[in-house]
DNA sequence: TTTATTTCGTAACTATGGGTACGATACGTG
DNA sequence: CACGTATCGTACCCATAGTTACGAAATAAA
């Protein structure tokens, strides 16, 4: 199924270059700071070359986003879905959330926390997935928390919903420290307080 | 001391409305999405005016979070100083975090927090002081958990300075549920959760 | 080799926003 | 009333950023 020899002029524009350099951009300065000529100069792309692939500068974000979610979120949905105690999810939660990005080769902070901030000044396509994610996740907290209270290793009395809203906000917070500078080590201390707390 | 008749054409411009206006903007909308053209409509100043008055955006920026500091800052600093139980001040903490914003005629979540959310993008005379304020509330967070410390109030083993962080984490979340719609009460419950934590 | 087709990329266009030059204006003073 | 002074605000400058018009280039098919 190669999409063999196509007629005209053969495209040289690296799609996966662009996308993963935009995501990068987004990601390590910020959703809103960083210009179709940014992501140019970066990689040798011309513009109407990426309006072509993308469309406009909305659904390069949007398209960001959907490579953030495959990066960054499933892993996440993973460990939640995953057969493991309730304290064992947990802390596979911490070590994720403050693994060494560095050595990793990847910004610190969530891109989708930061468009959540910036929710306001996003394009159409990038806030209304914004929106979906921001429901996905917290659905992937709210089936975990349900799934835990009902195997009896969860026998707090919040509600599901304000839990799952507590550690989404504990999450978020972790990439705001993380961002901030607070060391992963006194992160991971501050997580393990806060998820100490539901159980 | 009146400033009495000086010379020269009177001065028109309200510096005061300017500030308010500027500072609702920037609270309501964002600090990095409100133009000073868009607060020179709003208040009928003209743009060399405001330029006068202020100097530069940053500058206009960094005096409106002065005036939030005033406004927002320094009630959360008069609760964590006033004399009374660990438990009375989380109380008061949640009370205050959750108050209804529509009713006190005051704009959702909080300025400090968007700011610290877009300290990239700030100038630098806003940026640095953003970075001041932390550094006091952080501190302030802390002068108050020592205290409970040793008034024994507080036997939690987490170190101060991880407790602080995890207090300013749980009102920034707070501030982002609120503006990301989530109904106060439910923000309420969440921090209660989030406070009982420490004790 | 000509034609149809597809992509390429320079060089624009437009809008916005921070910032200012400068002549007009309005007041106290001599 | 003329002069010095301080502020006013129109109209502009300049940089950036999203977006696109359009002719050139490269390839397969005729």
């Amino acid at each position: 199924m190669e999409k063999a020899e196509k007629r005209g002029r053969p495209k040289t524009l690296d799609r996966e270059r662009v996308l993963q350099t935009a995501l990068m951009q987004y990601w390590d300065v910020s959703p809103t700071d960083v210009s179709i000529g940014e992501i140019c100069k970066l990689t040798g792309a011309s513009k109407p070359g990426i309006y072509r692939e993308f469309g406009s500068d909305d659904r390069l974000k949007c398209a960001a986003l959907e490579s953030y979610r495959s990066l960054a979120l499933l892993p996440l949905f993973d460990i939640l879905k995953r057969d493991q105690s309730f304290a064992a999810a947990k802390t596979a939660l911490v070590a994720f959330t403050t693994q060494d990005r560095e050595a990793l080769g990847v910004p610190s902070g969530c891109l989708f926390v930061a468009m959540r901030a910036q929710r306001g000044s996003l394009g159409s396509a990038t806030g209304e997935r914004v929106d979906q994610l921001r429901q996905e996740v917290l659905d992937a907290y709210m089936v975990w928390i349900e799934t835990a209270k009902s195997k009896g290793e969860c026998s707090a009395k919040i509600p599901t919903d304000a839990a799952a809203l507590y550690f989404d906000a504990q999450n978020g917070g972790a990439m705001r420290m993380q961002k901030e500078g607070v060391d992963n080590a006194t992160i991971a201390t501050v997580l393990r307080y806060a998820f100490a707390m539901i159980e």
